[in-house]
DNA sequence: GCATCATCTTA
DNA sequence: GTAAGATGATGCG
């Protein structure tokens, strides 16, 4: 019996919010199949039924803010419908593994949520479901039942509707007559007529979708079909008095029961209306399963970006929206579920017995927030402290309420001076991650956290790198993650991201402070945990303290100063390359015989390849024409060169002549920021803007080093390592002919030509020298004879027979190539010059290009790893022997070191600079206790100008 | 508004 | 063939 009949629908008051009853079970399998797979926690717990699932919900919360509401599950346990037929949904496959794992975790999440969860062992989701609604209609609600299961049609009537909330559509009874072309009421008929296999439910033989209305249009209900069955044709005549027993079992395993034996207490399936409620545990299974986003509506549950988090219904008019009063029952709620104990300080008693604190101790976490990534704009809001795990302090100094006033705290300068002493003393040793930031921070106010290396007991970001720099990123959140398996609050979640996000002083001050305090605390628990990883290897102990601390903190400083712009110069090139652009693009247009944008390759592909019938395209991974320039050289057509020489300026002018000049500062210097923890080799890179790929290559390109000069009275002064990775090639392959050479000081192209090919020295050729360069440049790539081929336009058998005939002269370093793959192999990694660690993943890939490329990578490794040990640990000497006062590190180009110097005592300085440099191994090596006993010398060339271009 | 692709710059 | 970063175009939301 459905409801229909005994409803008195008059007294249902749509005006109410509806009674939402959830088809769990569907929603559940739904998103499993819809979102991908790959979703999955760190630990591996796949989570899109359980991420969808929550969505699904929210969505629902969200649209109609109900007051009651209830989500349905089946169990394991056998139904009334199983013992009715042996088939039913008995060809359904085993549940997969990865959806069986999250169902705990649903029903675990929805209960933290408040949600009514009715799970009935022996009772299906469908029957749970058209009790209630049966129920509420009675008692006058109007009900949504929200599933994608059409059998569920069936249940409306006046006051229930169906949804689906993942394709949005709704049947009312109008919406289920134009989808099914029935009655609700006539549903079960539908489907005892037509069947649906995932049901166990047969059908009449030969009945289909369009049969079934038909029939039930004609003569309205199976029961009347039975009775007029003489009316039907003979086959289906026949078919249905056969049928009659199964007709019979099929109507009752499509029929919802509308009246089980429960009786629903309202007053439990009422949902909470304080948002905090269950913080704690909806905090405890959002973490376990890294929902970022929605740990951030906890915390912040009226941010703009939290559109989606659970606020219950409530009378707008009633609603005493007090986002401060809400968050500081979150946060409090955090503190003390997690057991942690997090203090925001306001009070000068309070700072005064953190300061007495901090004085006292051997080393203590400090971190900043600011306003801005970029040091140069940001103003200090706040710092956090820890001094053990689990407990730290926020200190503001600069936050603002929703308004923009001021609020309650203590005064930035006066917090800074008290804390000045603290933090300049290198007795007491400060923790951070990426202290290089803070420091930049902190010198903003005249505070020098760069004095001495010991004043950094640790940076966690340099230590996670140096322990191993490519099994996670190295930012706070990734680092968190991997080795404490914690879900950080991201500064997104606070401050929300792209052009919504807010600066942090207007971030509430409880979240806020929530946040600061659990960086400190969770750099803390990493410094404990890094300690005990350095105490077990005492070489990356030495690689943390006595090379990058060092670096991080010449870095700061080289930062800090920026390097001179001749602004003038570069706005003159500007105009000059624009004006041949414009020129160029002209003659383009002309030679194309159309307009199109020159600077797309995608158009520029079509017009060459397809307009003008040029052969021989290429095509990218995307399948579109490649137009690198690789392609373009072997094309004959006046419109090619065009084409270069207008990328080529187009390149220069965007990327060089107008962003430098956007990125000076108001004395016209240029402030890079040198990224220390990215390279999977130990190299620097070098972003806002990237000073180490300015031109050289070409003539017109080179101009642009001349913009980079000197201040009145100095001079631009570049030092570069010569030939620093064949050297280091040589050392470790330990060739006797290579060494020889570099001993003697030959050129080494030359050299290896002539050794290749039987010649004397001085008989080589330049094209020869070019060819020898090659395979030079080659072997540190880790080659194959296909890469050399493609660099040399040889074919693959010329490439071959060159590097034959280089192995047979150089056997050593054939030797050596090999050596270092197995090493890869086997354990793993490769160690450089200063016994760095690197990690080579995928030497055992089964992809044979993933493995050849992660083989040429490992051959790579050592040699581009050491030098960037070496540049390191030069700079670090350098920095020994120079006079601040006199000049200037300013860049590092990963094998060049750029200064400015005065000009009087440029000379000295030059050869100050340049011994260091080729002593660093020999020397600065050995007195930090690294044994390197180098085959080679180390050759330094040092070149002064009024600019960068005449110095190099 | 944001992510990805193709291209080009360096050591 | 190694290691990076920036740009304009393009396509998705």
């Amino acid at each position: 019996m459905t409801a229909t009949a005994l409803l008195d629908t008059d007294h249902i008051n749509i005006d109410k919010p509806p009674f939402i009853l959830v088809d769990g079970s569907y929603y559940m399998f739904r998103n499993f199949h819809a979102l991908p797979v790959t979703m999955q926690t760190t630990q591996g717990l796949h989570t899109n039924s359980i991420r969808g699932t929550l969505n699904a919900l929210k969505k629902l919360m969200e649209k109609y803010r109900p007051t009651h509401m209830a989500v349905a599950f089946d169990t394991k346990a056998p139904t009334f419908r199983h013992k009715l037929s042996p088939i039913y949904k008995g060809d359904r496959p085993e549940m997969p593994a990865e959806l069986a794992e999250q169902i705990p975790y649903i029903h675990k999440m929805i209960q933290a949520m408040g949600i009514p969860l009715l799970a009935i062992e022996g009772v299906e989701a469908d029957d749970i479901i058209g009790t209630l609604a049966h129920r509420a209609c009675l008692e006058g609600h109007h009900v949504i039942i929200s599933t994608g299961d059409k059998d569920m049609c069936q249940l409306v009537n006046p006051c229930v509707i169906v949804e689906n909330s993942f394709d949005d559509k709704r049947y009312d009874i109008a919406g289920v007559k134009e989808k099914f072309g029935v009655e609700p009421r006539q549903i079960i008929d539908y489907l005892t007529l037509m069947g649906d296999a995932s049901d166990g439910i047969k059908g009449v033989a030969g009945i289909g979708a369009k049969t079934a209305q038909k029939l039930l249009e004609q003569y309205d209900s199976i029961d009347n079909i039975l009775a007029n069955v003489d009316q039907l044709k003979g086959k289906q005549q026949q078919t249905f008095l056969q049928s009659t027993d199964s007709i019979a079992l099929d109507k009752r395993l499509a029929t919802i029961i509308t009246d089980l034996d429960i009786v629903p207490d309202w007053e439990t399936l009422r949902l909470p209306t304080d948002p905090s409620f269950n913080i704690a545990e909806k905090r405890a299974i959002f973490t376990e399963l890294e929902f970022k986003s929605e740990i951030a509506s906890l915390n912040h549950p009226f941010h703009p970006s939290n559109n989606g988090s659970f606020k219950a219904a409530e009378p707008a008019q009633n609603a005493i929206h007090n986002p401060m009063v809400e968050a500081i029952k979150t946060s409090q709620d955090s503190k003390n579920t997690a057991n942690k104990q997090w203090h925001t300080v306001t009070s000068q008693a309070d700072f005064d017995t953190l300061i007495q604190r901090l004085g006292a101790s051997k080393h203590f976490v400090i971190d900043t927030e600011t306003t801005d990534v970029n040091w140069q704009h940001a103003e200090l809001v706040g710092l956090s402290f820890a001094l053990q795990s689990h407990e730290a302090y926020y200190v503001p100094v600069a936050h603002v309420d929703e308004m923009g006033n001021q609020i309650e705290q203590l005064a930035r300068e006066d917090v800074l001076a008290q804390l000045k002493p603290i933090l300049q003393n290198p007795q007491i040793g400060k923790i951070g991650q990426h202290l290089k930031y803070d420091a930049h921070i902190l010198a903003n106010y005249d505070i020098n956290l760069i004095n001495e290396p010991k004043n950094w007991a640790m940076d966690t970001m340099l230590a996670s790198y140096v322990i191993n720099a490519v099994a996670t990123r190295h930012g706070m959140d990734d680092l968190a993650r991997h080795y404490l398996h914690t879900q950080t609050i991201t500064f997104e979640d606070v401050a929300g991201k792209g052009a919504k996000q807010i600066t942090f002083d207007k971030v509430p001050l409880t979240v806020a402070s929530d946040y600061a305090c659990e960086d400190a605390d969770i750099t803390y628990q990493l410094f404990e945990l890094f300690s005990e990883k350095l105490r077990a290897e005492p070489n990356n102990a030495k690689l943390l303290h006595e090379l990058e601390i060092p670096v991080a903190q010449i870095l700061c400083q080289m930062e800090h100063d920026g390097i001179l712009l001749n602004k003038a110069f570069l706005g003159e090139l500007s105009a000059r390359f624009d004006e041949k652009i414009q020129a160029l693009e002209t003659v383009a247009f002309a030679q194309a015989g159309e307009t199109f944008n020159l600077a797309s390759p995608k158009q520029l592909g079509e017009v060459l390849f397809d307009r003008l019938g040029i052969t021989g395209g290429k095509k990218t991974k995307t399948g579109q024409y490649s137009t690198s320039e690789a392609v373009l050289a072997t094309i004959d057509h006046p419109l090619i060169e065009t084409v270069l020489e207008h990328r080529s300026l187009s390149k220069l002018k965007s990327t060089y002549t107008d962003a430098l000049a956007n990125v000076a500062d108001s004395n016209d210097r240029v402030h890079t920021s040198y990224h220390q923890a990215l390279t999977t080799t130990g190299r620097l890179s070098s972003t806002e803007p990237n000073l180490q790929n300015i031109p050289i290559r070409t003539d017109t390109g080179r101009l642009i080093r001349g913009a980079f000069i000197a201040p009145k009275g100095r001079k631009v002064l570049s030092a570069d390592y010569s030939q620093i990775e064949l050297r280091l090639m040589a050392h470790f392959a330990n060739d006797p002919v290579l060494i020889r050479a570099f001993q003697e000081g030959h050129d080494i192209h030359r050299a290896t030509a002539a050794e290749i090919l039987g010649k004397a020295f001085d008989d080589v050729t330049s094209e020869e020298r070019r060819q020898a360069k090659a395979v030079n440049f080659g072997l540190l790539y880790g080659m194959s004879e296909f890469g050399l081929a493609k660099q040399l336009g040889f074919t693959r058998q010329q490439a071959q027979d060159y590097i034959k005939l280089y192995f047979a002269r150089y056997p050593t370093v054939r030797a050596y190539m090999q050596a270092t793959r197995t090493a890869a192999q086997n354990q793993g990694y490769i160690t450089t010059i200063l016994g760095r660690k690197l990690f080579t993943p995928d030497m055992q890939h089964p992809n044979r290009s993933v493995r050849q490329a992660a083989e040429r990578a490992a051959i790579n490794a050592p040699l581009q790893g050491s030098a960037a040990d070496i540049i390191k640990l030069a700079m670090i000497a350098v920095n020994e022997v120079l006079h601040q006062d006199h000049a200037k590190m300013l860049l590092q180009v990963h094998d060049e070191l750029v200064f400015e110097a005065d000009e009087d005592k440029v000379d000295e300085i030059a050869k100050l600079i340049k011994n260091a440099m080729q002593d660093v191994l020999s020397k600065t090596a050995k007195e930090k206790g690294w044994d390197v006993d180098f085959a080679v010398p180390l050759v330094v060339e040092v070149g002064i100008g009024d600019n960068w271009d005449e110095a190099h």
